[in-house]
DNA sequence: CTCGCGTGACGTTACGTTTCGTTTTGACAA
DNA sequence: TTGTCAAAACGAAACGTAACGTCACGCGAG
């Protein structure tokens, strides 16, 4: 580990291209296949320039992901929290499953499994900004009388999220995309307020 | 890979021997950093005889894990579907968690991630046995007007074990053994017929 | 002048395979 | 049931390869 490097003097032009190259393998040839050797030479870059500012390939490839993701985890509120939600959980099982950041989010999660580090800031600046807009939005339907008051939004959340990362780990594939506005309705179904006391 | 081994002169002591290692290492180890060397060396068998029998660390690990499992994974059936799933999903959860086989099981799924056949085993002989016995006392809990009928059973079982695998790999570590018995009652609270139609 | 940069080389580790005796094993004969 | 024998799996050792993470060096930009 290279020690204190003066981010002051940080070259741009390196970070970009490190980023771009890591970016670009881990979609052509998958994260198994990455190495560090590979990014720096596609990035025309030394090998010590990435390990002066990345810990491993886990963090290269959060970094890029975290860049091509954006920080625009907004959810839609048109007032309907059914629409709202099939849209976006829709969205989120697409991008998962067949989008462009697929291959380095399922990476980044298999490494973290053995770097907590990694696991944080994966928590910190991806998953949890997506779970907190997803509860603002579940709290909203509450205050409006769409769902149910007794179940708490973060286990509600969790009924949304769980099953499309569940189903995008254990390899069902396209499934869990076609089948995730189906999830939605049915777990609506048991979300929304009943006028009885079971 | 070296070809078409003949398993009727296969050497129980030295199968024994690997997964017993192999099994020990990973949980001292943790899955990134075993070996098939230090398998090999462990176990006082040739690197050769892995291979033989073995596709990847995470193969062996896979085999291991599932005999450390056992074959059995009934569901309790004692007529009461909430204790009957706070039981089991709270006990299944304990296990990926905090259990004998948690390492290895992360790991596999880990490695499985760029590797379609490891993710086939894996679910073929741990994940689906368990989904079955699941969803067969969901339908049975249905039958008996104890569960409503409009969801799918197999939307149901992910309703609990997605959470579940959701949150281990996710790292919510003890928390998400701590809400397990919650997860059902609230999951239930949606799940439990209703009289009227919303 | 400082310090990050790219280059190249370093020792190390583990990979997956090959070679080579040794030992076990199933098959067959008596 | 028991003995023998070839085949094949075994353990040990060594191989070339790939990537690791680090170091030393000279260049060039701030």
């Amino acid at each position: 580990m290279i020690s204190d490097p003066n981010s002051e003097r940080r070259s741009e032009r390196a970070r970009r291209a490190i980023l771009d190259a890591a970016f670009d393998l881990v979609n052509r040839k998958g994260f198994a296949k990455l190495t560090i050797e590979a990014i720096a030479a596609q990035a025309g870059v030394g090998k010590p320039t990435i390990y002066r500012w990345w810990r491993s390939k886990g963090a290269v490839v959060l970094e890029a992901m975290r860049e091509e993701l954006g920080d625009d985890f907004a959810f839609p509120d048109t007032g309907d929290i059914a629409a709202d939600l099939t849209t976006q959980i829709t969205a989120v099982s697409q991008r998962l499953v067949t989008g462009r950041i697929s291959e380095a989010y399922k990476g980044v999660i298999g490494e973290a499994q053995n770097d907590p580090a990694l696991m944080k800031a994966f928590r910190e600046t991806v998953l949890e900004p997506s779970i907190a807009e997803c509860r603002a939005r579940l709290e909203s339907a509450v205050a409006a009388g769409q769902l149910r008051s007794d179940v708490p939004t973060d286990v509600m959340v969790d009924l949304f999220y769980a099953p499309i990362h569940y189903r995008h780990f254990l390899g069902f594939g396209d499934d869990a995309v076609r089948r995730s506005a189906e999830l939605v309705r049915d777990v609506l179904l048991g979300l929304r307020p009943r006028p009885d006391a079971a």
